[in-house]
DNA sequence: CGATAATGCGAGCAAAGACTCGCATTTCAT
DNA sequence: ATGAAATGCGAGTCTTTGCTCGCATTATCG
């Protein structure tokens, strides 16, 4: 049977070195518009021509807009995910105030990178279908975190994770969102909030 | 001179019973597509079918399909901002351990109520132009807030109110989007994570 | 080379959706 | 009652944008 199947997200996947080069530009492009103009700004029209690259060629390799999309959502977060592992990873012995500004400082260099991007990509990711990549990358990070946590006494870990990275998120994306810029007192701030939240259920009768 | 000024925003306003009623069922219809489909399905035409309202008559009260949306934006933050300032108001001589939750308690009604629509409204407010009463309403709530902070010897209160909402917004958003409806669990978190933030720096040096 | 496969092109198609315009109907003031 | 103003209507226009398709160009290999 040569039945040709429907092709339900892949395409063509670039054999020669040309090939390769046009779908790095792609990539490019769609990057460099996020940053600059946007998610709203993001067209296959816009994406071609920046990239120098006909529609033609980059439908030969994203079946759709969202597939790119998708593709820079799923690196992004990778990139995200694999930074917090290896700084939870990395300070296996620390305490808490020590390790925290650490694994939130990891956490932070996405934004302080690439902030408009990784806000625009932020906003792509929740109108997408959830992609398992990302997902599997996301349980990792809360999964190694709630063991970390677990190892200092915290208890209920995986709620206390979970609260913890969102909300860094909150304070980030709001502290962007006002222009801030100052990564440095950001980050203590997220830290606060982190190891407030953590310590406060062991001293819960503070005046 | 009878020059006529280019409309930049305003329509007609309804002068009769009737039209009072039109406008109100295509700010209902909007509220139900929302609520039940998210912002991607609230089209104009969607919105006067569901309205029984033709589209030229909902085009002679709102001059865009966003000056729906702005409105629909500007009468939940007003009621948000309502709730919290009459919660800050009502909350003098409580310490923080008792008007925490009050507080929050108030900004988390609009959630718990209308959870899809509330999340819709906030993406679409991301992507209108800032609106000034709204934002008059959050320095209101910010300034109000960051006052009752500094009574009890809050430091930094204007940059503490800001992330104690950040925060907070942060833990319900990521938790809706999780699926999660204990509100009472969901609460409980968030007043930890403001206390735990606010107690912090007075005792920096836990173990 | 010459043949075949891979890659590239971009005008144009199709769908979606915001919005207009001319006319019909209803309400109101006198 | 009657003219004017207010309101309502919805087919149709216009624009945007994702995407296809037939053909041209370039690489690969015997």
């Amino acid at each position: 049977m040569t039945v040709e199947q429907v092709p339900p997200k892949a395409r063509k996947s670039p054999r020669q070195a040309r090939s390769r080069a046009t779908v790095e530009s792609i990539l490019e492009a769609a990057t460099r518009i996020l940053e600059t103009s946007g998610l709203a700004a993001l067209t296959t029209n816009q994406i071609s021509e920046r990239a120098g690259v006909s529609v033609g060629s980059l439908y030969q390799y994203y079946p759709s807009r969202e597939a790119i999309l998708a593709e820079l959502v799923r690196r992004m977060r990778l990139s995200m995910s694999e930074r917090m592992l290896s700084a939870i990873a990395g300070a296996p012995g620390l305490p808490l105030e020590a390790a925290v500004p650490r694994i939130l400082g990891a956490a932070l260099h996405q934004y302080e990178t690439y902030p408009r991007l990784t806000a625009a990509l932020e906003e792509a990711e929740a109108q997408l279908p959830r992609d398992q990549e990302v997902l599997i990358g996301k349980v990792a990070v809360r999964d190694g975190l709630s063991e970390f946590l677990r190892r200092r006494g915290v208890d209920d870990p995986e709620t206390a994770a979970m609260d913890m990275i969102a909300m860094t998120r909150g304070i980030v994306t709001t502290a962007l969102r006002a222009g801030e810029s100052d990564y440095i007192a950001l980050r203590a701030r997220t830290v606060r909030a982190a190891l407030g939240y953590l310590s406060y259920r062991i001293h819960p009768s503070l005046a």
